[in-house]
RNA sequence: CGCGGGGUGGAGCAGCCAGGUAGCUCGUCGGGCUCAUAACCCGAAGGUCGCAGGUUCAAAUCCUGCCUCCGCAA
């Protein structure tokens, strides 16, 4: 069979491998390399290094819309496109173009959390479990029917990084146990329930802002989830103070009132409950346990150190 | 050349701006005290102050270059 593989992070090689083995990957779309990191030095995305390194056909399109890339793409003659976190919605005459259409894996139990960001919002809301969704793609926001899908528990120690990983892996297995299916017609996609729709927007930066009036455990949650982007910040004496580990205790108080300070760790009172720092990363320096922390520099009880200033 | 902060005994920091005895908290080792302790007391070991040059009578401290860790922004 002949695919078109379209994909950019982390999370799209494990499918783009899958797809390898499936069939001929005539070529792979990804997005175009761009200056990133610190030194805005240009570096290329996950699925080129893995593209290049097998000599795979790579297009780069800046836009999809209204440029040659359609024409290119059916003069490949494709049987499917495989999409897997590629970055930018498809228009209709892309979906069309590739002779069974495209179908997308999708890291969330459909129809709950469409939309950008599914693994964080499952872990964010505190769900028991997620998973992958193969579904052929449809002109909305992943509303496609399902061709397959397989679940995975959320550990109480997950985090983004964490299950992403574990997703791109199942995703890779799910393409492989039915993308054949799907093209013989054997697997007819079943269109997605009508209720239970939930949408996992995009992660801005300030979800990573933690805010001491919300309750503990929902603090918890949201480090786990924007690990590891954005990550967990508040401010210590205008200084961006951000906490990589932490666990929810019992105590009360005015919320962002420090409880206790010592190696165990830094009790602040949340809206409900409160939430013990672990290990945390002042700006500039690179993360380190409370426990080193503390011995540089002293965080009085009964104080509120942490705050937007 | 995107902006910025660091690299000082094992750990986290101070000292640098106004060059001239290497400091603090903790850990480690030895000893003491205690029914006991993340307790307390006494003592000790451990640092070419990231690297390389330069200025100076004298550089952790000033100047130049490099390596490296990190925050912001993307």
């Amino acid at each position: 069979m002949r695919i078109v593989f379209m994909g950019t992070p982390e999370f799209a090689v494990a499918s783009l491998q899958a797809c390898l083995e499936l069939g001929e990957v005539v070529a792979v779309v990804t997005q175009p390399d761009k200056p990133r990191g610190r030194g805005q030095e240009v570096s290329f995305s996950p699925v080129k290094a893995l593209a290049l390194s097998k000599g795979l056909a790579v297009l780069q399109p800046p836009k999809i819309r209204g440029t040659a890339f359609h024409e290119e793409l059916r003069a490949l003659e494709a049987d499917v496109a495989v999409v897997t976190a590629y970055g930018k919605i498809l228009p209709q005459e892309t979906l069309d173009a590739p002779k069974h259409g495209c179908v997308n894996v999708h890291a969330s139990l459909l129809p709950r959390f469409r939309g950008a960001a599914p693994i964080q919002w499952a872990i964010a809301s505190g769900d028991a479990q997620t998973g992958v969704c193969l579904m052929r793609m449809d002109a909305g926001m992943d509303t496609g029917p399902i061709i397959d899908r397989a679940a995975l528990p959320i550990l109480p120690a997950d985090t983004s990084a964490s299950l992403h990983a574990k997703l791109s892996v199942l995703g890779g297995q799910v393409l492989r146990r039915s993308l054949e299916g799907y093209l013989s017609g054997a697997l007819v996609p079943a269109p997605q329930p009508t209720d239970g729709v939930v949408m996992a927007p995009m992660i801005r930066k300030e979800d990573g802002v933690l805010d001491f009036t919300k309750p503990a455990v929902e603090l918890e949650r949201r480090m786990r989830a924007f690990t590891p982007w954005p990550g967990a910040s508040t401010k210590l004496e205008g200084q961006v103070f951000k906490v990589h580990a932490a666990t929810v205790v019992e105590g009360e108080g005015e919320p962002g009132t420090v409880l206790s300070s010592g190696p165990a760790g830094i009790v602040v009172a949340c809206g409900v409950g409160a939430i013990r720092f672990e290990q945390v990363q002042p700006e500039g320096k690179r993360v380190m346990n409370v426990k080193d922390f503390l011995l540089g520099r002293r965080i009085d009880v009964g104080g509120r150190p942490f705050g937007p200033h």
